[in-house]
DNA sequence: CGAAATCTTGAGTATAATCAAAAACGGTGG
DNA sequence: CCACCGTTTTTGATTATACTCAAGATTTCG
């Protein structure tokens, strides 16, 4: 695997590049920046001029109701590019911001756009990857609006297990859990004391062990069932499998 | 506008075709079929070799749960390609049905990637459109995570009546709302029985009617409020406003 | 006109929210 | 290395929103 987030994750999807494309991709200029942990990168509302691609840390895609809450809509973790729709919507739907510290890099819209144009398997890719995004906000939508507290955050832990692993940076069976219990709780629309006595069933069942950042599945096949989790809708390829 | 719901969908967007993108359009060979209420069209799982353009009638996306419990995670009008994900995904994550008896324009996936990479403009507009429906996909997490039943319920009325003028299904007071309560409540993750309270509730408050599938909304600016509703989500463009 | 679907109402229950406060943890600086 | 501070996790008690079950009214459609 290619050691540069991004070109890892077009390989996970099974694109093999061409050298030509693999250059143009690696000669887009690219500003990158170290961040803190819970820092807003872009806000609700902004008009950007560059996209990001996530490097190391994680990020999380959210929105704020009126009324101050906020609800997560998506975590990001290295080779995502969580923003890319901005390269082709004028106006940000939901902010962005780092969940740990984070390295990201920046790449203006032109750059993007430019490559897209030429080669059109890179934009066919980033279409793609896009679809799959919304493949997972669908899923999102059915964990937050149809499953109970203890099945929906089993499946957000097998989503996020499985997405590392994709990744590399898991073994499948131990991995970084880098959002805490409010931050899990504001994903799946439920309150932190909830998320709590959630996660003490979790553990209570042999599922799980999660100490501090460090979350551990102890019973893969028992987690998938409680949290109906069918990854189809991640549209993985054979080799990352 | 274009008499064609597809054509007429690309110009709200403000995408001014050419006459050689416009024919390469409508000469996409099509299949066109009438459908009965309550039909699927394809299911979860499926490989399909075509996508679909709704052109009259109404389409629900849904995810149904192991426990049969239904998650309806988009309401679909004319003018809308649905399933336009399955033409750069292999496998099917959602199944989609009629709401209502409808007619649809089958194309060929292939026929689809043909024009895309014929014409990068098009390419790029249902790249976009796919964008503006993962941004729909996200405030209905939203929705359906952080609002309760009755501010859910007005937001998703906004914003339908919002859609159906933007393809000139409405003149913005008044409009058909095809769906059921039990639609609306797999729509919002709520039971059926809670919609029928929470619409009695709008009533009493004076910001709808709804009688049968007929919706007028009384008060827009009470029911914007209620449903913390910002179209900014929607990303029209200024003439379809 | 009649059957099926949809809508409506009532009563009892469950899941999860809120409020409040204590315990544990993690990082920082002396 | 340890004390300290802010954050995060945990626990308890009370309340609220929404679910389930059940049955009756109304609408829709063939």
């Amino acid at each position: 695997m290619h050691e540069h987030p991004l070109i890892r994750k077009f390989q996970t999807q099974g694109l093999r590049l061409t050298d030509e494309e693999l250059r143009s991709l690696l000669d887009m200029p690219t500003q990158i920046e170290t961040l803190r942990a819970d820092q807003d990168i872009v806000r609700e509302g902004d008009r950007p001029t560059r996209s990001c691609v996530v490097l190391e840390g994680y990020a999380v895609m959210y929105k704020m109701t009126p009324t101050g809450k906020r609800q997560i809509v998506a975590f990001h973790i290295a080779g995502d590019i969580p923003d890319l729709q901005s390269a082709q919507l004028e106006v940000l739907d939901t902010s962005l911001g780092t969940l740990t510290p984070a390295k990201v890099a920046f790449i203006r819209h032109e750059a993007i756009n430019e490559v897209c144009e030429r080669h059109y398997r890179i934009a066919r890719a980033l279409w793609r990857q896009t679809l799959i995004d919304a493949a997972i906000f669908r899923e999102w939508v059915v964990n937050v609006g149809r499953r109970e507290a203890l099945n929906a955050l089993a499946h957000i832990m097998c989503e996020f297990v499985i997405r590392m692993r994709t990744m590399a940076l898991s073994d499948g069976e131990e991995c970084e859990l880098p959002m805490t219990q409010a931050e899990l709780g504001d994903a799946m629309g439920i309150s932190t004391v909830h998320v709590n006595r959630t996660l003490q069933e979790l553990r209570a069942r042999g599922l799980i062990r999660l100490q501090g950042a460090r979350l551990t599945v102890l019973d893969w096949e028992g987690l998938k069932e409680v949290g109906e989790f069918d990854p189809t809708y991640l549209h993985l390829q054979k080799q990352a499998a």
